[in-house]
DNA sequence: ACAAATATATAATTTTCCTATGTATGTAGG
DNA sequence: CCTACATACATAGGAAAATTATATATTTGT
């Protein structure tokens, strides 16, 4: 029996915003890694954000889930010292949807630009 | 009675794609503006954007009513050659509410940035 | 013994946006 | 006159995406 306690954590970091991009992270992560596990893809994006953008597994899961049953992502069950690990990569179809989500991604990022004027547009 | 015709548009940008920064949007105008109505928005978006980004009237004035409830716009009307004009402006949390939500964009979007490698951090 | 890290998973809810409507006026073209 | 298009606002219903809150289980460090 598990007799709970009261943990409290306060995050400073920006969640919760992670705004339709989150399939587009991680097929960009898969694109330059072959193969990952939901737990590293987890630890990479916090690596590069440093810590500012932390994917929760309530998301990241059920998007990986998703991307297979589309048929986007393949997966591989591993096991490493008496745990699973399920690896997923990228399948033929994937690796197109890899590069149609960048080029939304880098279009909404401009006219994001654009509207936020975060490009210095003004004279 | 009206006798439907069938119209066919192929939407060639972005829709779909604004991902939670309606509101950021939205406020970053009449920011600049000091008042502005819901169809001068969507002119004012379609312009910048190059006609990338089209509000729909339906995410728009919901998101524009929230506001409103939440208390950081009001409202004022008039009226224009017979149509009515809703005017929007910032109220004095309005104000303050669109730096932060700047401050989250710009956040986001550097963040986005690093994942996606759209910085040429690559030697 | 306990906490923290490693590792995956899902149910329920909330937020956000889109689609599809509905209303109404003004203007330009045929 | 009639149609189409632009101007102008509004809302109901539904889909998609993410969060919160769980649940399970092992290893490692203190």
């Amino acid at each position: 029996m598990y007799v709970g306690k009261l943990y409290i954590c306060v995050m400073s970091t920006t969640n919760g915003m992670l705004k339709g991009s989150l399939q587009t992270i991680i097929l960009k992560l898969l694109q330059e890694n072959e193969k990952m596990y939901g737990y590293e893809i987890t630890q990479k994006v916090k690596e590069i954000t440093n810590g500012e953008i932390l994917l929760t597994e309530g998301s990241m899961y059920p998007s990986l889930h998703k991307m297979e049953a589309d048929g986007i992502l393949t997966t591989t069950t591993e096991m490493v010292d008496n745990r699973i690990r399920k690896y997923y990569a990228l399948t033929k179809e994937g690796k197109i949807a890899v590069e149609t989500k960048l080029q939304e991604a880098r279009s909404f990022i401009g006219n994001l630009e654009l509207l936020l004027s975060l490009n210095s547009k003004l004279s």
